[in-house]
DNA sequence: GCCGCATGTCGTCAGTTGACGACATTTTTA
DNA sequence: TAAAAATGTCGTCAACTGACGACATGCGGC
C-alpha cells in the first residue's frame, strides 16, 4: 500500500552471479503466483495492484500476463481455489453419527470448520467478492451449505425426539441460527478487529449448546 | 474496469428548463453530495471514483472539493453519518422493562435494530470500512454494543433467575450468540444476496426463543 | 444597474494502472 | 553445439484518477 520503494535496485543486468532469481518451471511458477494472490487479494481487495502482487512474488508484472489473460481470470482462479477449495472436503459425514452425542458431533465439526474455513484470507475473500457483486460460485457452496444446514437442523430434532420443519427453507433457517453465529464469531474476530480475550473453543461449546437447547422453542415458538 | 456508476444522471432538478442544476445554497449542496456519497460509496466501496460520485450529484467533480478538502475527510463524514448516526438513538431504554416478557423485549429491540441499523447501505459501508481497516470509531460503536450485550445477557439471566457470568468478556460473548445470529442474517440477506423467502419478522421471533430457552444452556455447559 | 462574492465549471497536471510488444536469458532437444 | 522453446524483463501506451488553478455566472445589497 505503500511507496513501492521496495523496487531492486541496480539488478544484474546480464550477469548471473548473486542474483538468484532462478527460473521455475511453469507450473511451479504459476502456483506460486496463485498462493501470493490469495494472500495479495484478501489482503489488499480485489481492486489490489497488479504490480504490487508482481513485487511480492519476487517477479516482473509482465509475467503474470504469460500465466492468466487478465486479472480478472487470475482472481477467478484464486477464488475457485481458496474459497470453493475448504468446502470440498466432505466432513459432513461425522455429523450424522448418531453414537456420538449432538452436542460432540456439532462442536467437533465447528471446531474444524472455524479453523479450516472461517479463517481472515478465507472472509476477508469472500467478504470482498460477496460486496463486488461477485456472483462467483455462490450457487456451489449454496449446494453444500444447504445440505449441511439441513444435516444439522435434522439431527438436532431427532436428539429432541421433534420432527423438522416441514418448510425447508424454514428448515435450513433455523441452522443459521448456529451457523451465523459462529460465522459472525469468525467475522468479528478476523474482520472487525474483535478482542480474542475468551478462546474460541469454548464459545463454540456455548454456541452448540444454545442451539441443541433453543431447538425446540424455536419450533414450538411457531404455534 | 467498467461500468462502476456509469449512470448519466437523468433530468436536473425538474424546473429551470434547459440551464443545468439551480444554484443551491452552501448547506443545502454539502447535505446534498453527503447523501448521494452515503449511496454512492456503500454501493461501489470507498474506491469509488469522485468523478462517478459528482456525476451521481448532478455536480462538477470540482465541487467536491468545495465542501471536503480530500476524499478521505468526505469519507469519513460520511461515515459518521451513515454508520454511527443510528446507533444514537437510544432504544436500549426499552429492554429493561421488566413489565414485558423477555421475548418480547428482545423481539421488538432486534425487529427494530435490523430495520433501522442493519440495512444494506449500512452494512455495506461498515464492511467496506472495515476491510480497509478502517478504524473508523469502533470505539464509539464497541462501547454501545458493549452496554448491550451486557444488557441482554442480564435480562435473560434474570427470567431464568441465573447469575450472569462474572467474567464480562465471556458474558458479552454470550450476548453474541443472538446479536451474531441476526446480524448474520442480515448480512446473507442484504450482502450475500440470500434469498427472502421467510419473512425477517418470524426468524427473528425464532432466534430470540432460541437464545432465551438456550441461556441455561451455555451457562451450566461451563461447569 | 452594478458590485462583490458565493456558487459552480473547465481544463489540466501528476501519479496510477491494466495490458502488451519487443527483447534478453536459460533450458531443452535434435 | 546450435536452434528452438521456455522463462523472464524493460519500456511504454492509453485510460483512469485525485487534486486544484483559473475562470465563469447567478444573486442579493445598495
Amino acid at each position: 500500500m505503500q511507496a513501492r520503494s521496495a523496487k531492486l535496485k541496480k539488478a544484474p543486468k546480464h550477469k548471473k552471479s548473486t542474483k538468484t532469481n532462478l527460473r521455475l518451471p511453469r507450473a511451479e511458477r504459476r502456483e506460486q503466483i496463485l498462493t501470493q494472490a490469495a494472500e495479495f487479494f484478501s489482503e489488499y481487495g480485489l481492486t489490489g495492484q497488479t504490480r504490487e502482487l508482481a513485487a511480492a512474488c519476487g517477479i516482473s508484472q509482465r509475467l503474470l500476463y504469460r500465466f492468466f489473460p487478465n486479472k480478472a481470470a487470475l482472481q477467478a482462479e484464486v477464488y475457485a481455489r481458496t474459497i470453493l477449495g475448504p468446502f470440498e472436503g466432505a466432513w459432513l459425514g461425522n455429523l450424522t453419527d448418531r453414537n456420538v452425542s449432538i452436542n460432540e458431533r456439532l462442536t467437533t465439526f465447528y471446531e474444524n470448520y472455524y479453523n479450516k474455513v472461517l479463517t481472515r484470507k478465507w472472509l476477508r475473500l469472500f467478504l470482498y467478492s460477496a460486496l463486488a457483486e461477485g456472483d462467483m460460485a455462490p450457487n456451489y457452496i449454496a449446494a453444500i451449505l444447504m445440505k449441511l444446514l439441513e444435516t444439522i437442523v435434522d439431527e438436532t430434532c431427532f436428539e429432541h425426539s421433534l420432527r423438522p420443519p416441514d418448510d425447508p427453507d424454514f428448515k435450513r433457517e433455523l441452522g443459521w441460527n448456529l451457523h451465523g453465529a459462529i460465522s459472525h464469531l469468525a467475522i468479528r474476530r478476523h474482520i472487525y478487529h474483535g478482542p480474542h480475550t475468551v478462546p474460541h473453543e469454548r464459545l463454540i461449546k456455548a454456541h452448540v449448546a444454545s442451539f441443541v437447547a433453543g431447538m425446540p422453542a424455536m419450533i414450538e415458538n411457531e404455534a
